[in-house]
DNA sequence: CGTGAAAGCCCGCGATT
DNA sequence: AATCGCGGGCTTTCACG
């Protein structure tokens, strides 16, 4: 992965889109020669897939929960995940390091499932406690790192290496 | 949006593509369709944007790191949130009631962009205090709620508009 | 909402450096 | 091994039934 790469990827993070000729007008990489780039980055599994951002709100899904899981496993931690990746709306965990255990980030349509999901979380054998936190607004959200990100902290980042 | 539409952003769900062939496949929908109700979709802001997911390993930004932020502000919280949201490697940020003001989650190379990340957000006047937590391992990120729920319970909502 | 044909884009091939 | 032009083929669009 060379300094073309990133451009390639920096580009794809900002228009949002892996559209071959966009992408071209963007960087002036001749367009098979981005199908060339494209082509090796998703062999290298560096591009996992294309996929749509589907707007939640759409579907009533205006709630957003923060939620800390303080959980007492004899087994794996992935054990207790999957439990809980297992309960409806839930789009995020994360195992952490710390006072908590997980991380849950769920997306509801109202105060009522916020309480079901808390409860299908109790349920839990390994869930020792909850710890929930209400989002008033998300201002951003995206798998897009990149984004957040000058060309010259990536390039710097690929040189390191 | 009647239960055509949610079949198909469920399918889309899924399958993790917007290719009208695939979902063609997977729903029986003829492709013409398919386009017709997905420009339909794009057009009401449903369906956001077609992007890349690009493997933020591959950078190197293996460190995720999740930072509740206290602040003291005057002004509207979108001041304090834009500041917040300028430090490179945010990922996310959420504005957020209860003992925090803001939970904000990072993608970072190593513990020492870690440690710059923490000092510009204490560097910002409004805010506080902070509270880092580190990600051991993420089992779950990922826009697509959908995918957590059933079929049913997506019609469900959709009738009670 | 479905059909068909025309337009435009994607992407692999192969020659070039 | 990387780059780029070309052209077949598929995807998408659009006017119509």
């Amino acid at each position: 992965m060379d300094e073309r790469d990133i451009r390639l990827l920096k580009a794809i993070a900002d228009l949002g889109t892996g559209s071959p000729e966009r992408l071209h007008e963007e960087t002036d990489i001749p367009v098979s020669t981005i199908h060339y780039r494209l082509n090796n980055l998703k062999e290298a599994g560096v591009i996992e897939n294309d996929l749509y951002d589907v707007d939640l709100e759409a579907f009533g899904l205006g709630v957003t929960v923060i939620v800390e899981v303080l959980a007492d496993y004899a087994g794996p931690y992935e054990e207790v995940g999957e439990k809980l990746l297992a309960v409806e709306g839930v789009t995020q965990a994360h195992f952490t390091m710390g006072e908590t255990d997980f991380v849950v980030i769920a997306r509801l349509t109202d105060s009522d499932m916020v309480e079901r999901l808390i409860r299908d979380f109790e349920t839990i054998d390994e869930v020792e406690r909850t710890n929930s936190t209400y989002v008033i607004a998300t201002m951003r959200d995206t798998h897009n790192a990149l984004q957040s990100y000058s060309l010259e902290t990536l390039v710097e980042e690929l040189a390191d290496e």
